[in-house]
DNA sequence: CGACCATTTGATATGGATCAAGCGATGTGG
DNA sequence: CCACATCGCTTGATCCATATCAAATGGTCG
């Protein structure tokens, strides 16, 4: 196999503690919003998980650093998803604002004396969990497939978790696409740029795309 | 990309429902024992998760089917080991016995109730979900590996998993490990093959491996 | 022993990585 | 406000790892 470069280090800050309870309905998270700023680190591989984290604004990205030094990219979370809730003991992942962006954040013990007396907080920690297993199983199955459907697989991903309309707005570089699609970032914009030519998508600017043939995109997809 | 064949279908069972309730300490399974024989199905994707599963003896594959009808292969499960976890509303992938394996099984629907009132057993079922969500992020870094690392990945993850001894017995086919690895079945046998001549590992028979040199190994595992 | 299936081995093709250079946008200092 | 430096992105040329195609070998079960 072949192997490039590491990253750059990053910013970091702890989060002001977690305000006094408040909840909602379907278990909204508690907490005053924090701000990140542009890649502040919000948690380090290894160390022990505090908080659960839901997106208010923004986008974070969380990543584990390979024996090569490559850097491979967990998820992308937007606005509405939670996360942190991989951790068991310790975080497996870090993770980092991609633009500056607004946390809700919470204690895990908090979430967990509140689930014991409560079966539906239970039973929706659970699904958060096992909704986060999916997202990684589907990423293993967009992995095996070749550039193109990778990044098609990506872009469709993203169009339907951001707005569903056909105009994307990347938060993320061509690094940080690559660095989840397990591809270089050349074969990206190429790919990106074949994609154009072949009037499957627009790109107006670098970090926005137009989906112009869904049905191209799909059996690309394949 | 490149694609080949699919697979052959498989035999199909309903396991006897579940004995009365006798916990133990750690939350082992609680119920009658299952046979499954060779191939086959304990469950298909889309079907409804009614059980959670343990492996008393044999081995477990769960899979999905790509759209290109290639199989991935998301895990082996081995004795101890838990699964059906990942469902909810569904099941997302497929599981098969890969050689005559027996299960206990435990309703789902018992293992909230009893979690509902437990916070120990809440606790407990978010750890084996974590942990499987661990597995899951693993695999993903096993796939971004050159051929040689996967193969070797996979030989040191199952020796630890196995008996920790040197000595590894392969319950599944090369088909099944190249669909574990995402390669094809050549490249497997061909990665297997230069390893022993590398004198990293002994072949005594097709599904038995021998690690002759484990630093060598961990080497080629970066 | 013979048929079948799994595995190995060989030859070739190819998709994506790497190396390298050009281009465009953004920002900074004069 | 412009010249220039910088950074992220794109594009081109080449190389290499692994898939694919093909055939031989080995192992198992009737």
């Amino acid at each position: 196999m072949q192997v490039r470069e590491a990253h750059a280090p990053k910013g970091r800050r702890q989060p002001s503690s977690p305000a006094p309870l408040s909840a909602d309905g379907t278990l909204d998270l508690i907490s005053a919003p924090t701000t990140f700023s542009r890649n502040e680190e919000v948690f380090g591989e290894g160390e022990p998980p505090i908080y659960i984290y839901k997106v208010k604004s923004g986008c974070i990205r969380t990543y584990s650093t390979l024996s090569d030094g490559r850097r491979q990219i967990g998820a992308f979370y937007l606005p509405g998803d939670i996360f942190g809730l991989e951790a068991r003991g310790e975080h497996s992942v870090s993770a980092e604002a991609i633009v500056s962006s607004r946390l809700r954040v919470v204690k895990k013990t908090m979430m967990m004396s509140i689930a014991a007396g409560d079966i539906a907080m239970t039973r929706h920690l659970l699904d958060l969990t096992t909704a986060e297993l999916h997202r990684t199983q589907s990423h293993i199955v967009l992995l095996l497939k070749g550039a193109k459907a990778r990044v098609v697989g990506f872009l469709l991903e993203l169009a339907e978790r951001e707005n569903s309309r056909s105009d994307i707005d990347l938060p993320m570089s061509r690094q940080d696409i690559a660095d989840y699609l397990g591809l270089s970032i050349e074969t990206v914009s190429r790919t990106l740029s074949r994609l154009e030519t072949a009037a499957a998508i627009a790109l107006p600017t670098t970090r926005r795309v137009v989906l112009l043939d869904r049905s191209k995109l799909e059996e690309m997809n394949a």
